[in-house]
DNA sequence: GTCTATACGAGGATAGAC
DNA sequence: GTCTATCCTCGTATAGAC
């Protein structure tokens, strides 16, 4: 239990002080100074620096894996909504996942996602992929309900998606600058308000 | 002469490591000897490491901020041609200026946006602001010469912006990774035709 | 099993000799 | 301008105390 405790203590300022500062600028000894340990026990609970980072991208799948983009809940979520209220919808429920933990674990992501294989993957799948392709099956189904005009659902569903994207990066860059970024997340029902028209 | 001879060279190693490696994972060390000199003899060039990599970025935005993006050029520019040749047209100018050097610098820039503030002011102002403001124009040219059917030319105008920025960040990432880059090029290719019906 | 003490090579940076 | 010598901090490994 003392075990638990201290690797769990480790993680969770690893977490705060990686989202502040970045992986390479903390340092083992600052992490393990803020537990109130010697650096030398850090290495009874991850074997190095880099299986820290690890792990914290593992907690990330775990949660957007088992929770978002579900590609079977769309026909029905469609049945109920026309295709404007089921995109705010889709951004409340997004908004609504992104704990302050989570929000500080995306933004390390994004930090390592040029440096670090793993966190690469995981924008290229989790984040850029997986939305891609739910984005792509609501607009086919909104297409073929008649809820939404045009010649190429697909190629519209990508433009909705990657300027979701862009406005998620905007945001953070924005975010690490202390700038204010409500008018960024109204930016994003503009969006919808012209897709939907 | 000794000495513009070293420092360039410093530099051209710096900027192939940097985009390389990354900035924090390349040595002072490591740099000099590529060169043939000591790492002392460095800091009679540059203040320190991260002075460097300010000089990097102000070779960016003299570049960018010279020949991108002319506000007075696009009413001429749609007079020749329709939207969709003018933005093909303008995606072409852009793959030009893009020198193996410049890319090396491009990439340099997305990877430290989130650790270095001016970095960070760069893809703010040079990558996503100035690009926008034009894009901005040329659909509200376009919409005012009857060229584009919208009711909101800004809105669509920051969509095909943002689409085509998430579009180089995918690029970006899958280049890391050595995948194959061509089908996204052509992608920017197919949001135009969407756009133009 | 978990901690402290300690040591090693490599990192950024500086001072002073040539 | 460039060198040698030096300083402090870094990630990491090991030995030994509880």
């Amino acid at each position: 239990m003392k075990r638990e405790n201290t690797k769990q203590k480790l993680l969770d300022v690893a977490i705060d002080l990686f989202s502040k500062k970045g992986y390479d600028v903390v340092s083992v000894r600052e992490i393990t100074r803020h537990v109130g340990v010697k650096e030398s026990a850090l290495y009874n609970h991850f074997r190095n620096k880099a299986d820290i980072l690890d792990i914290i991208i593992d907690i990330f799948i775990d949660e957007v894996g088992k929770t978002s983009f579900p590609l079977d809940e769309i026909d029905e979520g469609l049945k109920q909504m026309d295709l404007s209220a089921y995109l705010q919808y889709q951004l409340l429920l997004f908004y609504k996942k992104m704990t302050p933990r989570m929000a500080k674990i995306w933004q390390i992501i994004y930090m390592e996602q040029f440096r670090n294989k793993k966190a690469r993957d995981v924008v290229l799948n989790e984040i850029m992929g997986r939305p891609d392709k739910f984005y792509k099956k609501v607009f086919q189904v909104a297409f073929e309900n008649d809820k939404l005009k045009t010649t190429q659902p697909e190629t519209l569903a990508k433009m909705y998606q990657y300027t979701l994207l862009s406005l998620s990066w905007e945001q953070m860059l924005r975010h690490i600058n202390g700038e204010d970024i409500s008018n960024i997340i109204e930016k994003r029902y503009e969006i919808i308000r012209l897709i939907c028209d």
